[in-house]
RNA sequence: GGUCCUGUAGCUCAACUGGAUAGAGCAGCUGACUUCUAAUCAGCAGGUUGGGGGUUCGAGUCCUCCCGGGAUCACCA
């Protein structure tokens, strides 16, 4: 009975919320009634395949508004060529009062012009979703884990991570638009010798801290000025007695108090750029609980390991100090990746990889049939074996997407920026939030697809020009409110519930008519974006929108019967204030996307 | 040498995963400001998609071989 409730909530709320409402679904739909009726009538085989079916906007404008390829993929399953399969599609398509037009281009491709009642009706459509704009139902409340950031708890953030956790959590955003259940999870590597690192060099700095003059930190420890105070906090809990006790003793009150104080500056860095996760999963706590154990056993049950050597890596070098050693070995090589891989070193330790693997079977187990890993480019060699051990531990239930995003080129007004050398003196992520705001930094590390390179120039991502999209954007946004409030001294206070009542039919120009068409787009775009895994369409849908936004707020200046405010009349403007505030509604469900706040001024 | 990214207008990048005549911005010319904030827009020009071969109705996209750039390559994470 319950669940009965829920679900009908849910479709309300689907409808409320705006889902459902993308254009070309819903034509599609219309499209597959014909390719119905169709084989009612013995033109098209029973049971022919419609999954290759597109219906998509034609690249061409003068195409029409969609194109579909029905007749041609559906041409084997029909004795009619596909150009005459193309005609009887169309015929019964042509009853259809909300298509103007309908031609047959091509091989058989069915191009359809839509009736203006269609786009004006979607402006209804918006203006209820509001910045609910745009979601979607695909996922089908599915659970999805994103694992992003999950940088090594040695020291501050740098840049390089600002992107993944940018990346990640735009992904997770645009998952849950879509109706995926989403967590977000930071993997922490608190188990390895880096941690020992770690330990060791803030012991060095309690000892300064206790009045000892250290001098330069020895090599191999990290010299960073943030473990001051973590030696500080060291020195205060536990004095000199600390560095009578044994040195393993020392180790580990150190990375006790360490590690958190870590944890606790990267979880500000994190909050810095309004990235949150939702579980933190301990490397250490897989070891404790048994969990790395279980998941080598499960896959020693399967007999996917064995004691074996490895051949030295292929080419012309082999590390020098390379010498075979029978080691713990995962037959990686039988799930695609290129060798076999090491889950015990030759001291019989365990490698990272073998936590790992008990990390992804702990995700699956939680219920997450679908991981999404966002990694640097630097772990990209590390994709096929992980790929292989979830196919392997979930016995090919799960599966783990991979996402690498590239190195970030931080330039200052066309100059690289220059990297201090000495070590541990990066540019952190905390410097380059505090210096351009975290919006900016958001914006821009969606700009470019996750595995291209980016260039971040902290000049012209703060300058006002149409060089900068995230401006450029906001610009667009914030005239639209602009342009609201000039109309408000005119006709009075205007609120989003006094706009559903304005005369869309009002809206006829062709150039109206085109920015309804790029709104109405947003729904499908949002639906591939989430689908591919792939944010940073956002970014590029919301500078076309906002192109064309600004391209018919000059229009106005040559025609000024197009301005969006006619003083003398009110049922036009208002119709082209629904329109606009449609277009605003579109920028801010992108934005909220991508974890940027709309601006509603721009002085 | 292996693997993975990558190569598209002078420059920076798109192209909805196999669709029609490959699109934007910058830079370069030409034009529109007592503004619904010109912090913007319109127009012109710019191409053998690194190269060759293949798959099919159709290839920037898929397969293959070359060429160039980047990352990575037992026992570090």
């Amino acid at each position: 009975m319950l669940w009965k409730n829920t679900k009908h909530f849910l479709i309300c709320q689907s409808i409320i919320t705006g889902r459902m409402m993308n254009i070309f679904a819903d034509f599609r739909a219309r499209i597959e009634k014909s390719i119905r009726e169709l084989m009612k009538q013995g033109v098209i085989a029973d049971g022919a395949d419609l999954s290759r079916i597109s219906v998509e906007p034609p690249r061409e404008e003068s195409h029409g508004d969609m194109a579909t390829n029905a007749a041609m993929v559906l041409g084997k399953f029909s004795e009619l060529q596909p150009h005459d399969l193309a005609g009887k599609i169309a015929d019964l398509l042509s009853e259809d009062e909300e298509i103007a037009s309908i031609d047959i281009a091509g091989p058989g491709f069915i191009n359809l012009s839509l009736a203006p009642s269609v786009w004006q009706g979607q402006v209804a459509h918006v203006l209820r979703a509001a910045k609910a704009y745009g979601n979607s139902d695909i996922g089908a409340d599915k659970k999805v884990n994103v694992e992003y950031v999950s940088a090594n708890p040695t020291g501050p953030m740098h840049v390089g991570h600002a992107r993944g956790a940018v990346v990640g959590d735009a992904l997770a955003r645009l998952l849950e638009r879509a109706n995926y259940q989403v967590t977000r999870e930071y993997y922490i590597n608190d188990a390895g010798s880096q941690i020992d690192t770690l330990a060791r060099s803030a012991l060095i700095r309690m000892r300064e801290a206790l009045g000892e003059d250290i001098g330069d930190i020895p090599e191999g420890l990290y010299p960073g000025d943030y473990l001051i105070v973590v030696g500080q906090a060291l020195a205060t809990e536990y004095g000199a007695a600390l560095l009578e006790k044994p040195e393993a003793e020392q180790v580990a009150v150190a990375k006790s108090k360490a590690l958190p104080m870590m944890m606790e500056m990267i979880r500000d860095d994190l909050d810095a750029l309004g990235v949150r996760h939702d579980v933190f999963l301990s490397e250490q706590s897989l070891h404790d609980s048994g969990a790395v154990d279980k998941s080598l056993n499960r896959l020693n049950e399967m007999g996917l390991i064995y004691e074996g050597v490895l051949e030295p890596p292929k080419g012309k070098t082999p590390p020098p100090d390379w010498e075979p050693s029978p080691q713990t070995l995962f037959k990686s090589s039988e799930f695609g990746d290129d060798s076999d891989r090491a889950l015990k070193k030759s001291d019989g330790s365990w490698t990272y990889f073998a936590p790992d693997i008990a990390c992804h079977l702990d995700k699956f187990e939680r219920g997450y049939e679908q991981m999404i890993d966002v990694w640097g480019a630097d772990h990209a060699g590390y994709i096929k074996r992980m790929k292989s051990a979830v196919t392997a531990v979930t016995a090919e239930a799960g599966n783990l997407d991979v996402k690498i995003c590239q190195m970030v080129k931080l330039m200052r007004d066309g100059e690289p920026v220059k990297m201090s050398k000495r070590a541990g003196q990066f540019i952190t992520l905390r410097e380059v939030v505090d210096e351009v705001g975290k919006d900016v930094v958001r914006f821009m590390m969606l700009t470019r697809k996750n595995d291209a390179p980016l260039e971040f120039d902290f000049v012209k991502v703060q300058e006002q020009s149409r060089d900068n999209p995230v401006f450029y954007v906001q610009y667009a946004h914030a005239r639209i409110f602009s342009v609201i409030r000039n109309a408000s001294k005119i006709f009075g206070s205007i609120r989003d519930e006094d706009l559903a009542n304005a005369d869309m039919t009002l809206i006829v120009d062709p150039a109206e008519i085109a920015l309804l068409k790029t709104i109405s787009a947003f729904p499908r775009v949002l639906e591939s974006a989430a689908v591919n895994h792939e944010p940073h369409r956002i970014a590029f849908y919301l500078q076309d929108l906002a192109s064309t936004f600004h391209s018919l707020w000059n229009l106005g200046k040559e025609r000024p019967d197009l301005k969006f405010i006619i003083d003398d009349k009110k049922n036009v403007t208002m119709a082209r204030i629904s329109m606009i505030r449609c277009c605003a509604f579109a920028i801010a469900s992108g934005l909220d996307i991508m974890g940027v706040r709309p601006e509603e001024e721009m002085r």
